[in-house]
DNA sequence: TAGATTGTTAATCGATTAACAATC
DNA sequence: TAGATTGTTAATCGATTAACAATC
């Protein structure tokens, strides 16, 4: 059985590997736990527990981890050499900020279409750092997908009251993995087996600074 | 002393708000903690969890609550009255798309302006339903923000590697909340007394859908 | 050796879920 | 009345922090 990982350590993760990511790789050839808890400001027992956690036992005492070993190893969990491709469903704004979204690039996760219906999106060709992405007709996803039966990932940038619509037809259309950025909790259909999705807000962090900011109580 | 509030806990109380929005108010007076389970996906157990903690005891046996009751409680709490102003740092797609997020008009925060420093955005004003929202280059943030006393909050979504600068330079001017959107992880000086600093990911929901559909174990 | 750092277990903290007396 | 629903407390669950033996 697949272990389930949650939100938080994969964040943490992805902190540690960027911070991998950024050292001047022969500089030093080991890091300490402490030396990432300056780095990524994660406690040095938070890191030694996640990385227990994830079955990452490669540290030397007195020394930490081998930069090498513990950056191929990160990449292994996050997946980086799957070269994982997505789509976008959605070319307004926010969806156009995804696909060229750098962080993703830094991981390997590669946007490989947009999808739309208005008129005046569908045809354009987005420019990222060299590679073209197109948009195309929401007509064309289906002939789309069977073309490439290893995009399997979608990321929803529709009008609110389009959302669950285009949800139910991505899962028809076989797609796995889901993230929604639509304002809106989107549910799955009971049918929805081992699909996987995840509702994104956008808003939260500002709302809660607002709370802060003007609650007085 | 002001109490303390999740991200998680102020996330719910936005689906209770957001829930109420859309209601056809008239329809019923009372709506249970069952009925907001019903919409929102959030179990009635911790609806009343919640409105516990946040003081709100205005339920009745066998009814529920009175809808206009609770909508205006939860508007108070929210601060929707009072017509937060935020400023965007960062023009880009990110920056642009935040301007225009609808969710935010529905909770009554406005983008007051955006801030950047390229030519060719500077000097552009944003059309956001029938909003005019200017952006001005960024040296003018000095002089913008002593001409509207009452803006203490920013987003930031400039590249990584300005976020560190300019958050220095919001504190400076006198801001007090910062949502930071550029990938990197930012930290308050020490000095930083009561500046409130959240840091939002905005890729970690697809990573984490990367991780459940490509790591295999 | 003495000091530092790991891997792992235990303690703490916080958030969610369950339970239930009160009562409309 | 009987059934439903609240407000609140208690139990559970999960995540973080602390502690420490092992050892390089």
């Amino acid at each position: 059985m697949k272990k389930k990982i949650s939100l938080r350590v994969i964040r943490r993760i992805s902190f540690y590997y960027e911070a991998l990511l950024k050292l001047d790789l022969p500089k030093d050839e080991y890091i300490s736990s402490k030396n990432l808890e300056e780095i990524t400001g994660v406690s040095c027992n938070q890191v030694r527990q996640d990385f227990f956690y994830l079955g990452i036992s490669i540290g030397k005492q007195k020394k930490g981890y081998q930069i090498k070993k513990l950056f191929s190893e990160l990449k292994r969990i996050l997946s980086v050499d799957k070269g994982a491709k997505v789509i976008v469903i959605g070319a307004g704004r926010l969806g156009r900020a995804l696909s060229e979204y750098k962080l993703f690039k830094v991981r390997n996760i590669h946007v490989a279409a947009l999808f739309d219906i208005k008129p005046e999106l569908v045809g354009k060709v987005l420019e990222v750092k060299g590679e073209k992405i197109p948009i195309y007709h929401l007509d064309r996803l289906e002939a789309f997908l069977k073309g490439h039966k290893d995009i399997r990932i979608a990321m929803l940038a529709v009008p609110e009251n389009a959302a669950q619509e285009v949800l139910d037809m991505l899962i028809k259309l076989g797609i796995k993995g889901i993230v929604n950025f639509a304002p809106r909790i989107l549910k799955l259909p009971k049918s929805a087996r081992n699909i996987q999705l995840v509702n994104d807000c956008i808003g939260d962090s500002l709302y809660k600074i607002v709370y802060q900011i003007y609650h007085k109580s």
